[in-house]
DNA sequence: CCGATGATTGAAATTGATTATCATGTTCTC
DNA sequence: GAGAACATGATAATCAATTTCAATCATCGG
């Protein structure tokens, strides 16, 4: 079950929070949209559809999307701008980036994960959450 | 064998560039600090010790290291400014962080490095660095 | 439905880290 | 020691992101 715009809804209905036109437009163009993007890109695309929506309350409904745990913000190393894709716990993935193309794979690897949570342990800690991302270069980059 | 200032300036008259007081000044506090520290905070321990240099040459200075393979730059999540540390590819090491008390452990897992490079294999992806952050609650957090 | 209350909005200003400019000073080679 | 190239540092510029604030809106109780 993916996660919708009533789930944004919820989310300010618990905190006291209102539903406004803005927070349902900005919502519905970002779980519309797979991938990674940017504040700018929402904005814009955004705006093809609902026009009047400020960039700033594209900027602060994601970090509301954030807080309710269904987006996830992501910096790669080299970009300067934050992006965000729709989060599902259930679908954690991490990133394998070409540094020279710029390619981004998803990838998956609970093995991985498991001795994360194993080393974290040793040291005393408990964890939350991680990132992990892998640069290199990917298959054409490296043959070209 | 630890790096030291002798490996920057083997690096810039390689490059044909200069060996300046100011450089060796950065270069000098920067190789005696352990641990993590910013550009800022690096500019405030070398004007102790030689005042009169400027917080841009603190800069250029770190990315010349940077480029030498001297130091490295982190950006932990919600850190605004980076960090940098003293790079030694033999002593590679990845993050644990208290998301409550900040606290930083470094720790080193070479069997996570081994699947990481056979998933990215897998994905036709070779790996030239990598980011792992471990985000968490330390033992005294967590008791707390 | 109405009005009060507090939240929200968006334009504009601000922040904060980092980088670019540029006139002046320094290094290194011959 | 002269000269060409590079470096420096004060200041300005960038740029994503946040803050301000007056105007607008959503929600709740009556
Ligand atoms: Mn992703
Ligand atoms: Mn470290
Ligand atoms: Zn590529
Ligand atoms: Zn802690």
């Amino acid at each position: 079950m993916n996660k919708t715009i009533a789930d944004l809804n919820k989310y300010l209905a618990d905190k006291g929070l209102k539903i406004t036109r803005q927070r349902e437009a900005v919502a519905q163009v970002f779980f519309d949209t797979d991938g990674h993007i940017s504040a700018e890109e929402l904005y814009v695309k955004v705006s093809r559809s609902y026009p009047g929506v400020g960039l700033t309350t594209v900027y602060r409904t994601l970090k509301l999307l954030k807080e309710a745990g269904l987006a996830k913000e992501r910096r790669f190393a080299e970009d300067s701008q934050g992006v965000f894709e729709k989060e599902d716990t259930a679908r954690h993935h991490d990133h394998l980036i070409c540094t020279r193309c710029g390619k981004i794979v998803e990838f998956k690897e609970p093995l991985i994960e498991k001795l994360q949570e194993e080393a974290a342990h040793r040291h005393g800690f408990s964890v939350e959450d991680h990132k992990m991302e892998l640069y290199g270069l990917c298959n054409s980059c490296r043959t070209a």
